[in-house]
RNA sequence: GCGGAUGUAGCUCAGUUGGCAGAGCACCUGGUUGUGGCCCAGGGUGUCGCGUGUUCAAUCCACGUCAUUCGCCCCA
């Protein structure tokens, strides 16, 4: 083959694409049950949007962004996440002069530069729910009970939600202060070289760590819920008590800390242990500066990315879609009539197919039964000449079969 | 950006101290002028990823390269 799709950018057939339609069909069901409106934003941005929020000093924008000039020269980006786009239309359009509170979800494709690997494409598809307007803890907790909603409802067990508090600007810069005491007081030749770096420039990261070495060495430091401001903390005890209430359960986990800056308070994570390396499937949390800090007002939010290519590494197999029919056309003059009798049906709503090949009779029965469908009708010379067609049911053991007239072979379904 | 593994039929994979290229599945045809699945019999022109080298001879050895994949990293 002379040209290739490219590099972790995935073609999608069914069963595949059968799994993706089906989870954005769910998402668009439970979130729409919960409030949520679809809002569909570009895939290119201004590169400056993602900078601005996603942060500068973050490996996403610093090593895995499309960036490229238009034809002008202006630096565009391939949206590497959804929220930034999401905001920066919540902003243009004003939109928190007409209503206080926006429930907005969107789905589609997202784009960044990584080494392809199982669970992690270049181009990756994405569900989102953002919350903007609400600085209620019940909030939290709403978009939390339906994040959980929809991955049990598209068949998911086995997970678990793991939370966390960041706190705000001020009580988490107390608990910044308290961290890198603790790191300096450890033996620091014992930690990674990433985390000699990252202890200055972002100690939280240290924490989220996967070296065994760095993992033993920060299991004792100090808690970021214990440095938690009274406000911050009845705030996370509320959303702790609603999930609770909800019978959703939860890990506290201290050492989880996104990886995008916006991040404040509530942070959550859905984590599998059946899909390898790779096994975040959801994430989420508060950012209360974000909209302002792009320009808009002071308005409050929280938000969750699931990524569909992770959820369908896990989804249960589903059987396909069994066809009602499956036309044989056998004789002369037949194909006319088969052709318009399956035209007839699929007006009616019903689905099937026939073959335009033509083909031995024992070939178009073998493609019947390939097709799976429930029913075979059969059009011959002599089912021609009466106007009916011979039915046999697909599913029957045995040689069931019956001729009706052509019109009323919709009944039989 | 860094490591490991793997590239042979449409798919999953065998294979040879270096000597004519294999299986299962799938697909097609027939066994039955018009009855599928099961069974049986047939049906393959594969640049053995690509390039270079070693050799009388390379799918096999060496080097390079590209691709895929699993990890690291990062994140959904």
């Amino acid at each position: 083959m002379s040209v290739t799709s490219i590099k972790g950018f995935a073609d999608m057939f069914p069963p595949e694409s059968d799994a993706f339609t089906f989870m954005e069909a769910k998402a668009r069901e439970v979130f729409g049950r919960c409030g949520f409106v679809e809002l569909r934003t570009p895939i290119v941005e201004h590169t400056e949007l993602f900078c601005r929020s996603i942060g500068e000093e973050t490996d996403v924008v610093q090593k895995e962004m499309y960036t490229f000039p238009d034809r002008k020269g202006r630096m565009l980006t391939l949206r590497p996440e959804a929220t930034a786009g999401v905001m920066r239309a919540y902003i243009q359009s004003a939109r928190h002069t007409q209503e206080p509170v926006s429930k907005l979800f969107t789905t589609g494709p997202m784009f960044r530069y990584e080494r392809p690997q199982k669970g992690r494409m270049r181009q990756f598809h994405q569900i989102n729910c953002e919350c903007l307007g609400s600085s209620s803890p019940y909030t939290d907790a709403e978009l939390i009970v339906a994040l959980m909603t929809f991955l049990q409802e598209i068949g998911l067990r086995d997970l678990s939600l793991k939370m966390n508090s960041l706190g705000c600007p001020s009580c988490r810069a107390a608990y910044k202060k308290a961290l890198i005491a603790y790191l300096e007081g450890l033996d620091t030749e014992l930690l990674c070289d990433d985390c000699k770096r990252r202890m200055h420039t972002n100690p939280l990261r240290v924490l989220d760590c996967k070296q065994e070495g760095c993992k033993s060495l920060t299991a004792a430091a100090p808690t970021i819920l214990d440095y938690n401001c009274p406000d911050c903390r009845q705030h996370f005890d509320v959303v702790l008590r609603m999930l609770d209430a909800a019978k959703v359960p939860v890990t506290l986990d201290s050492c989880l800390v996104r990886g995008l800056d916006y991040y404040c308070r509530t942070t959550f994570e859905v984590v599998s242990g059946a899909i390898g390396a790779q096994s975040s499937v959801a994430g989420g949390g508060r950012y209360d500066g974000l909209i302002k800090q792009l320009g808009g007002a002071d308005i409050p939010g929280v938000g969750f990315a699931c990524g569909m290519e992770r959820l369908a590494l896990l989804l249960p197999q589903r059987e396909a879609l069994r066809p009602d029919f499956f036309v044989v056309a056998m004789g002369q003059g037949t194909q006319d009539a088969a052709f318009g009798l399956v035209n007839s049906l699929r007006r009616q709503g019903f689905a099937g197919d026939m073959s335009h090949a033509g083909g031995s009779f024992k070939s178009q029965m073998r493609q019947a039964d390939k097709s799976r469908a429930r029913f075979c009708l059969i059009i011959g010379e002599e089912e021609l000449a009466q106007g009916k067609v011979s039915v046999k049911n697909m599913l029957a053991e045995g040689k069931e079969q019956h001729s009706v007239p052509m019109a009323g072979v919709a009944e039989l379904f």
